[in-house]
RNA sequence: GGGCCGGUAGUUCAGCUUGGAAUGAACGCCCGGUUCGCACCCGGGAGGUCGCGGGUUCAAGUCCCGCCCGGUCCA
């Protein structure tokens, strides 16, 4: 065995965090795999191999290592149970949807509920040790599911996890191998022979630490973190809080149990049986899929290449062509992949992601579109909604919260549904017209470049666009590599942090220096204060206390002034840095020591409370009126407006904004008392659930609860109204969607509320003034006056045209032979270009031989238009050449095509030049 | 958050590369012819702030910049 240290990663590490005392009381051996190298723990005196994929393949498909085959339910209960018999608490699961965090968009692992709060100590565990069963959701390796066997976009890691801190110590690796070796052997029943521990290296999530892969039969059931390092840079430092990380797959662990050829056999009926059903798909023997498990297992059947190998020995051993063997799979995979994308899409769209073209939103749409087009090449004509209803009713088996939200779920598949119909039907007529172009330049096949366009730009896949084209005689060859270009057009991304307008140095001497005290949040009405200055930098003040509340939490920064003995000063904004309050302030600065006093602009700071606490009333109003898929995505409070963006499937009508507002208003007229305390997080959440993170992510081990009645209740920094009533009228102005999913609310309250009444007023009376019609005749009044103005534009137009033609025909009657063409001229008072193109128009119908020139004056502008008849330009006119060299003789410039020409920025004094050179240039121009 | 595509008649679109007359196309609509009547067919007609705002130019649907709206892909 090694001596003492090992390196990893350029770290030293302790190899004797896997010598745990179960192997020494069992007698495990440490061995060496074959294979990868890496060390593993086993009981099997004749072990070569970890026992891990790719080093060997499954042996429990067909003869499962359990002592009986579980459900879902039954593998899940067993966990828990066991753990609780062992010391530590259940917990129920969380959201699939992190809104705890900024840095992920939905929980991927456990472990993801405690970060970073708990696993930084910020606050104490929910339990200690806990137990959970936590859906998550990963895209990672979505292109293999149904495919590979064993692949999933959702699933449910079991857990059980111990929070270790200089001040307690739950437990660590000792224990944690026991439990688990115990679960599987005792509990399962798998003979103990079979379990193999792994050694390696984890790290996610900015941690770091030790651990075991659990292996039995070939796959991977469980693994085991030791979480004790945080990565800087690149390196490993230790973290004084260790934290057990546990994860064990439910599904995998499922198939264990049962041995069936795939996880979707074993864990997806009755969808499974169903769809298959429906579709009329008879699926290949259980032994050829068996199989494909088994060696997807072994090859690491990632990206295309990995999967066609994967086909082709697979095809080989069964004496088929991998054509064949593809054909016959295809279906299937179909049916395992939407049983899978539709299982995870009830998580996604139960706790509240709502389709959309960005973020978490996006994702939800990926998977419906995947679950359409599995559904098109099936032939399967099943509204979406049935499908998810099939896997809505195994979810809620165990969750039966999700059946509560059946009805938004159904509601955003159908809205879901029709909008990808149309970007097929979009799709048909651009390939149609794409086919038809390159058939027309004489080739046989579409180029790979539009292929790629198609997808990118308009969301054709190459199946489908191979479709069409064939239909319309084209050949089509989809790129290998057509997914990885896809993502190299992608490549490049990252985004600029939003840096506070504070320079480094400023920011560096404030982090230093004792928090505020916020004296906003302990008298919410304080108006003026005394403080000392503690802190000046040019422009900038802090003080020891101070009622300037700084920006944050979509509210803006208060502003007024402060004073002292022998000076003023205006403050022109707030900002937090850390816990400390920095003041912007214009002109001179007080000393540091002295004594000031500050005054809040107070009718600013009132209407700013006012919209705050009308955000809260509107969020519970359209979380009643438009369901519980309702969150808050942003919001920004201001002096004189607000703005709320929320969460929703389809625009908000007249109507329900209507309602909304008259909702929201009534909640201001019961004059509801706006409560505000102080809660520990891990009470906060319990009490009230995860809707108080309305707001976004709020650090912090206590939050500040603000809680309207049974309205509404968020965890939320801003100031408030004492209750409903002071927020004063609130009205919406307008909605927009600010991206597919998310409605913005304009609105004002307050005082500011009553100005837009009033402002709204004032135009329609000037309105009514200025069209000198009463307000109840105002609508009919402006769509008579338009009518009026586009029949004065008509009759313009015919005007002109009547003028045009009597100048045409005296241009002609003037007009003087010039050789084989005739020429005629003339200079137009008060005529634009458009009145000379109608002069050049009606004079190429009347005299084909004629050559016109023709100036027109406007407004001291000379403009000159050249028409040559079709005659005229077969004999060897260039209208437009003509009115560029007689434009450039009056010092202006011009141009235009063989009939038609102009010119302008004619010098008036020069412009008749122009018509005196027109015989000469009209006679050169012949003779060419 | 970023990339790409699009916004022209009631509808679906052409025109934008290379600036120079929107006699734009098809469908739909209206009138007339044909028919006992309808459909088809034939003839005629109405229908456009070329998404909005700047800029470049003698000249912008066309080129440049900004914005708005829709679509789509990626994180």
């Amino acid at each position: 065995m090694e001596e003492g240290f090992r390196q990893v990663w350029g770290v030293k590490v302790f190899p004797t965090i896997y010598e745990v005392e179960l192997f020494r009381e069992k007698g495990f051996a440490r061995r060496k795999c074959k294979a990868c190298g890496r060390s593993f723990w086993s009981l099997n005196p004749e072990a070569e191999y970890c026992g891990d994929q790719p080093c060997v393949a499954y042996s429990f498909i067909g003869k499962p290592p359990a002592s009986k085959p579980l459900s879902l339910q039954e593998a899940r209960e067993k966990f828990l149970s066991f753990l609780e018999r062992h010391g530590h608490r259940r917990i129920a699961k969380y959201p699939v949807v992190a809104r705890w965090r900024d840095d992920v968009y939905l929980v991927g692992a456990s472990i993801y509920d405690f970060q970073p709060w708990v696993t930084e100590g910020i606050i104490p565990p929910p339990a200690n040790p806990l137990a959970i069963s936590q859906p998550c959701v990963r895209f990672t390796d979505i292109d293999l599911v149904g495919k590979s066997g064993r692949h999933l976009t959702g699933f449910e890691m079991m857990a059980h996890h111990a929070f270790n801190s200089p001040k307690q110590h739950v437990y660590w690796n000792h224990e944690t191998v026991e439990y688990c070796f115990k679960f599987f052997t005792e509990e399962l029943g798998v003979n103990p022979e079979k379990v193999s521990f792994v050694e390696d290296m984890w790290s996610g999530g900015g941690n770091a630490g030790e651990d075991f892969e659990v292996v039995i039969d070939g796959i991977e059931v469980a693994t085991l973190v030791f979480m004790h390092y945080k990565t800087v840079n690149g390196e490993l430092k230790p973290l004084e809080n260790m934290t057990v990380d546990t994860g064990y797959g439910l599904e995998r662990i499922v198939w264990l149990t049962r041995g069936s050829p795939t996880i979707y056999d074993a864990i997806f009926q009755p969808a499974i049986g169903k769809l298959l059903q429906m579709a009329g798909v008879k699926p290949p023997s259980g032994e050829l899929l068996a199989e494909i498990s088994r060696l997807a297992g072994v090859m690491s059947a990632r990206g295309e290449k990995g999967l066609k190998k994967l086909r082709a020995s697979v095809a080989e051993k069964f004496g088929m062509s991998t054509e064949k063997l593809e054909a016959s799979l295809k279906p299937l995979e179909m049916v395992y992949s939407t049983a899978d994308f539709s299982r995870t899409l009830v998580f996604m769209l139960g706790d509240g992601v709502v389709p959309s073209n960005a973020e978490a939103g996006y994702l939800a749409r990926l998977l419906i579109r995947k679950i359409l087009r599995n559904l098109d090449g099936l032939g399967l004509e099943v509204p979406l909604s049935e499908i998810l209803d099939l896997q809505l009713k195994e979810v809620s088996k165990d969750y039966p919260e999700y059946m509560e939200k059946a009805e938004a779920i159904f509601e955003m598949a159908k809205i879901e549904e029709e909008r990808y119909r149309e970007t097929l039907k979009r799709g048909e007529a651009i390939v149609k017209r794409l086919t038809s172009e390159v058939k027309a330049k004489g080739l046989s096949q579409l180029p790979s470049e539009a292929l790629l366009k198609l997808y990118d730009s308009h969301g054709l896949t190459p199946d489908y666009v191979a479709q069409l084209a064939e239909k319309a005689g084209l050949k089509i060859e989809v790129p290998d590599d057509f997914y990885s270009r896809i993502a190299e057009l992608h490549q490049e991304a990252g985004r600029e942090e939003e840096k506070l307008p504070i320079p480094p140095e400023v920011e560096e001497a404030v982090s230093k220096l004792k928090p505020t005290r916020l004296l906003y949040y302990e008298e919410p009405d304080l108006r003026e204060f005394e403080a000392e200055a503690v802190y000046i930098s040019q422009g900038f003040l802090v003080l020891d206390r101070t009622a300037f509340y700084a920006e944050g939490g979509g509210q803006v920064s208060d502003v007024g002034v402060v004073k002292w003995d022998g000076g003023k000063a205006e403050v022109s904004w707030a900002y937090k840095v850390g816990n400390v309050i920095v003041h912007v302030v214009k002109d001179c600065l007080p000393p540091v020591g002295v004594k000031v006093k500050g005054v809040v602009n107070w009718d600013r700071r009132r209407s700013l409370m006012s919209h705050h606490t009308a955000t809260h009333i509107i969020i519970g109003a359209a979380r009643r009126l438009l369901g519980e898929h309702v969150w808050q995505h942003g919001a920004l409070k201001e002096a004189e407006k607000a703005r709320l963006d929320i969460t929703h499937y389809a625009r908000l009508s007249d109507e329900q904004v209507e309602r909304l507002e008259e909702l929201a208003n009534r909640v201001v007229m019961q004059n509801i008392p706006v409560e505000v305390s102080w809660l520990p997080r891990e009470e906060a959440e319990a009490r009230y659930g995860f809707t108080i993170y309305q707001g976004g992510v709020v650090p912090g081990r206590r939050l500040r609860i603000v809680k309207i009645g049974d309205w509404d209740v968020e965890a939320c920094g801003g100031t408030h109204c004492c209750s409903t009533g002071e927020v004063g009228p609130i009205k919406i102005v307008r909605t927009e969607r600010i991206q597919d999913g998310v409605e913005r609310i304009i609105f004002t309250a307050g005082i500011s509320a009553v100005r837009e009444f009033r402002r709204d007023a004032l135009r329609l009376k000037s309105l009514s003034s200025i069209t000198g019609s009463p307000l109840e005749d105002l609508e009919r009044s402006v769509r008579t006056l338009l009518e009026e103005v586009k029949a004065a534009r008509k009759e313009a137009l015919r005007l002109r045209s009547r003028l045009a033609r009597q100048t045409a025909q005296s241009l002609i009657a003037q007009a003087r032979k010039v050789e084989a063409v005739r020429l005629s001229s003339c200079r137009l008072e008060e005529a634009a270009v458009e009145d000379l193109i109608a002069v050049a128009y009606e004079v190429s119908k009347l005299a084909p031989d004629l050559v016109a020139v023709m100036l027109g004056v406007r407004e001291g502008d000379v403009r000159l238009v050249v028409v040559a008849g079709d005659e005229a330009a077969k004999a060897g006119v260039h209208a437009g050449r003509l009115a560029s060299t007689l434009a450039s003789k009056a010092g202006g410039s011009g141009g235009g095509k063989l009939t038609l020409g102009q010119g302008g920025s004619l010098k008036p004094e020069l412009a008749e030049k122009a018509l005196a050179q027109a015989e000469e240039e009209v006679k050169s121009q012949l003779k060419r």
